[in-house]
DNA sequence: TTCAATACATTGGAGTCTTATGTAAGACGG
DNA sequence: CCGTCTTACATAAGACTCCAATGTATTGAA
């Protein structure tokens, strides 16, 4: 487990990312999804999780709908349109901010 | 600028890896270097910095020493030998988070 | 002589994450 | 059948980091 700070600000990014490749999932599937493309690495905690989920949700980038799976609901978050055209920009912003930090601290991209 | 938040959590690692770079330096001239390194698109706000920079001090990173330049007194600080294992850590860090970041948002690095 | 740049620093507040806690259903072994 | 783990939602208190604003003071150029 690497430093979590570099995490911070990055939590957005990564759940709008995934909702793009998946289409359609709910909060637990989310944390599972992090941890199994991460190789375990890296852990989203639910404190964090659910907070950003309602924030993007009632900033209008995600809508939700609730599923009764027998007596449980599951509740799946998809992107809205506007959510869709954020998710560009922000990995474009990902890719920029990587760039930069690499210009900062001049060392060159390991592939 | 891109979104300012993806900083959040770099700004040490910044800091340790120009002072591997360039030896001695002094806040100010941190905040420089950043910006021309970073073609302005990074701004170290200087709110930001010296609380950081008396942190990793405090911390045993870095050691300070005041040179006058005429009526000024400039603040010079270098890593310390604690400081400078610590930035090969650091580097390692973000590159891992880089990786781990390419491998969870499923996108390849752009050269 | 006034303004921009240099150079240090602190404070208040916002935003983001962690840790801890709470509720409840389903699965599975003993 | 009972405890425990996993699934699945959620909130609250606190820490930490950074930004914007402010303050002080020197230097140099218009």
């Amino acid at each position: 487990m690497h430093s979590p700070e570099l995490l911070k600000g990055s939590l957005q990014t990564i759940i709008l990312k995934l909702l793009a490749n998946n289409g359609r999932m709910y909060g637990y599937e989310i944390t599972q999804k992090v941890k199994e493309l991460s190789d375990g690495s890296l852990i989203v905690s639910e404190g964090a999780l659910y907070p950003t989920l309602h924030k993007l949700e009632s900033e209008g980038l995600l809508t939700t709908e609730k599923i009764s799976m027998g007596k449980r609901v599951r509740k799946y978050y998809t992107l809205t349109s506007n959510g869709k055209a954020n998710v560009v920009e922000r990995v474009k912003d990902f890719e920029a901010f990587i760039e930069t930090m690499f210009k900062v601290l001049q060392i060159s991209p390991q592939l």
